[in-house]
DNA sequence: GAGTAGATCCTCT
DNA sequence: GAGGATCTACTCA
């Protein structure tokens, strides 16, 4: 079933974005359909994250989306060539939201080798934001959409992850964030393959 | 295996 | 006009 509204609006994104490792990820563009279990998430803390786009309480109209109500989808480019997806989550004007990092793909899976212009499955097709957003056809056109439509919105197929099964650590490619780059707001899914980045894994 | 550079373009200053 | 919540390929060891 879709995750509800009271899934998205509460004020812990951080425990959002740790409950949403396991979730189903479905987008349905022009009758396609493919989806992927999320193993990889960050959390973004609204105005008090200094790597949060909404920082300071900044809002232009890139990020409009992030102030928007619970449960829509913030997508935006990033380095000129990837799609990063987010799910903004709290109430209307509070900027908090989830980066969806890493999906392990379930469904459409020759469609995502086509979008991704890949012949074989390979650990790669949807390691990392820019990857997943690609395989699943998100684009910045989409940022603003509801997740309870039925373009993008997210499952739960009843899967429950043991605490040893969650690894925490420091968020990836926010360096420039000061000491909130250290904040361990990302968590990914242990040993699965398609986790991004590096080994290294920080202990609470 | 590890480190680095280049791709590439929208958004904010 | 600069830079960014990244990825890949290539170098060197």
């Amino acid at each position: 079933m879709k995750l509800s509204e009271e899934f998205y609006c509460r004020d812990d994104v951080v425990k959002i974005a740790k409950e949403l490792l396991g979730k189903i990820l479905v987008t349905n563009f022009n009758g396609t359909r493919t989806t992927g279990r999320i193993v990889e998430t960050e959390a973004y803390k609204g105005i008090v994250d200094q790597a949060s786009h909404a920082f300071g309480g900044r809002r232009t109209e890139r990020n409009e989306p992030m102030y928007a109500t619970t449960g829509t989808a913030y997508i935006y480019l990033c380095y000129g060539m990837h799609h990063l997806f987010n799910v903004v989550t709290n109430k209307i004007g509070i900027p908090h939201a989830v980066l969806i990092r890493a999906l392990e793909p379930v469904e459409g899976i020759k469609i995502m080798l086509k979008r991704r212009g890949k012949r074989q499955l390979d650990h790669g097709l949807t390691r990392g934001p820019g990857n997943l957003s690609k395989a699943m056809g998100i684009r910045t056109k989409y940022s603003g959409e509801g997740l309870s439509g039925d373009q993008i919105f997210i499952m739960d197929d009843g899967l429950r992850l043991n605490k040893n099964q969650v690894a925490a650590s420091r968020r990836i490619g926010v360096d420039y964030a000061g000491k909130d780059a250290l904040l361990p707001y990302r968590f990914y899914i242990k040993q699965n393959p398609f986790v991004s980045g590096k080994k290294e894994s920080l202990k609470f």
